[in-house]
DNA sequence: TTTTTATATTTGCATGTACAAACAATTTAT
DNA sequence: ATAAATTGTTTGTACATGCAAATATAAAAA
């Protein structure tokens, strides 16, 4: 444990806890920054994605932001019915559209996400940020089979 | 991007986000593990905290658990009805102590703690998944002011 | 062509978590 | 000693998320 910071509870040494714990300040932090576009994060997050790609269907939504079929298609229920998206149906599938709504206030949610950037990057470092996002992300991947 | 592997996902440089996905993962595999005690991972890491430390108050373990308050209540709450916990209330106070029906549970808690280490390490390599862990739990901290 | 299997999406249900406000008790200031 | 501020706990409420089952469609096999 040399040059290690003291560990406030015995739960600090088990990824769970540890994962578990940054991912609420992270969230929290993010909320935050993203209510200057008056959605919370995992909504900015939706809308994003389909700005980026109009017509993507939940499948892809769900593996792009890591989350289920089934929370998605309540993100984008939700969306919809506050005018942001709109669904077209063809098949089994489904296209999801951004409306007017979300494409004018993508440049609001580019920049709150900046904004996040900047914030947690001023705490932790511009470098040890971008190498302990990197290490989560690969551990995520690789746990996640 | 030397020696990176591919993202599949332009938010894979988002802390936010990566620490998300890393914490959905994780809660899965915990979930798992601890089924074997009949808990969630909340409840099983809430009977170990209260085992380790009878009387323990909900501040101190919202703080242990890095849970807000209302949190700890809801979850000792659950627990109390499903008789693993009693509270004695003394003043603005309230200690916590677990039942013997907990107490018996304690070892096959840290059973299914211990499975849950040896499958994510079997997958990410003990030391690196020690570094990721002191990384991640020291980022949680100072990012938590 | 009909049957079976696989895939995309949506529901029903459950749950962990947080915020803000309400209480209750203790400490500090006046 | 009384008033004001602080602290610990609990509620009311809201919500993101997941699992499992139900649909519905498309693809593959017979």
């Amino acid at each position: 444990m040399i040059g290690m910071k003291e560990c406030n509870s015995k739960y600090c040494n088990c990824l769970y806890y540890s994962a578990n714990a940054l991912s609420r300040v992270m969230t929290k932090m993010a909320d935050e920054e993203f209510a200057a576009t008056g959605l919370s994060s995992s909504y900015a997050f939706l809308l994003m994605t389909v700005n980026d790609k109009p017509g993507v269907q939940p499948k892809e939504i769900s593996e792009k932001m890591m989350l289920t079929q089934s929370t998605v298609t309540r993100l984008i229920e939700k969306m919809e019915h506050k005018g942001f998206l709109e669904r077209k149906h063809s098949g089994r599938n489904t296209e999801v559209y951004p409306t007017a709504k979300s494409k004018k206030l993508d440049k609001k949610i580019k920049q709150a996400w900046m904004s996040l950037y900047k914030r947690y990057t001023a705490i932790l470092g511009k470098e040890k940020s971008k190498k302990l996002t990197d290490d989560i992300y690969g551990a995520a991947i690789k746990l996640h089979e």
